[in-house]
DNA sequence: GTAAGACATCGGGATATCCGAATGTTAGCT
DNA sequence: AGCTAACATTCGGATATCCCGATGTCTTAC
């Protein structure tokens, strides 16, 4: 089964430490990974991927208020996810840093491996 | 179909689609990102990396109540972040899948090449 | 059979996040 | 100046998540 998982890291020996050995990392990593924990922001990224776009068009795109829109781009911008253009009154934003397609094409594939359990998986008690 | 024959072509072409088109793919995805958003579960996907623990000894490293390590275990192992091997009343869990390693990993490059400003964007009004 | 250990689950309170609506701030136009 | 448009920020409510302590279930040991 998918002998070519481990073929993105040119080298199965660890290139980079799994997980951030102190405590103030992981709380980095936490905070950035929650950035990519929401529908709307993710949608708000996918937007945003080949061309720049205003603030009017993500909040048309999104269907949200322009205020939780303007909030969640700068979630977005604050993470070095999306990157922000600025010109007379307007703000375009786009996906600048290559990088971003790597963990969401990670957990896509994941989520693919897993579908039909991760959508079961019932949120019961406390657990996201 | 295995996603991961599409990984890292060098053409510099999208080599994964950046973030799925469907609404129900990025409420999975976000779901997924929400489970890697919490520093206690780095702290056990990190404790488990390598060694299989026992539920107790997650208790001790996380430092937390054994309900709510629980509850966080399940949490990973809903996402198969994480897998699980009864024996008897012993629940030993460890990190199998070694495309972990990757989101991880890009996190920490890019909390690394931004730490101070990413530690610094303060969580003003509802940004995580 | 009884007791103890390991893990899962159930209340309840505190905090974080999400949301719309209203208000502020700055840039461009007449 | 006065006005409108585009963003940013604030306010208050709803929901989700985190945490602890107590309880439940199953396994093992005496």
């Amino acid at each position: 089964m998918s002998v070519s998982a481990a073929s993105r890291v040119s080298t199965a020996k660890a290139p980079v430490p799994p997980v951030p050995a102190d405590p103030m990392g992981r709380d980095l990593l936490a905070r950035f990974s929650r950035a990519l924990g929401d529908a709307t922001r993710l949608a708000l990224l996918a937007f945003c991927a080949e061309s720049e776009s205003t603030g009017n068009e993500c909040v048309v795109h999104a269907g949200l208020s322009q205020g939780r829109v303007s909030a969640h781009l700068r979630c977005l911008v604050g993470r070095r996810l999306l990157e922000v253009r600025r010109a007379g009154r307007f703000a375009y934003s786009q996906v600048t840093d290559p990088r971003v397609a790597d963990p969401v094409g990670f957990g896509a594939s994941m989520v693919a491996d897993h579908a039909a359990s991760t959508a079961a998986c019932a949120r019961a008690a406390s657990a996201p």
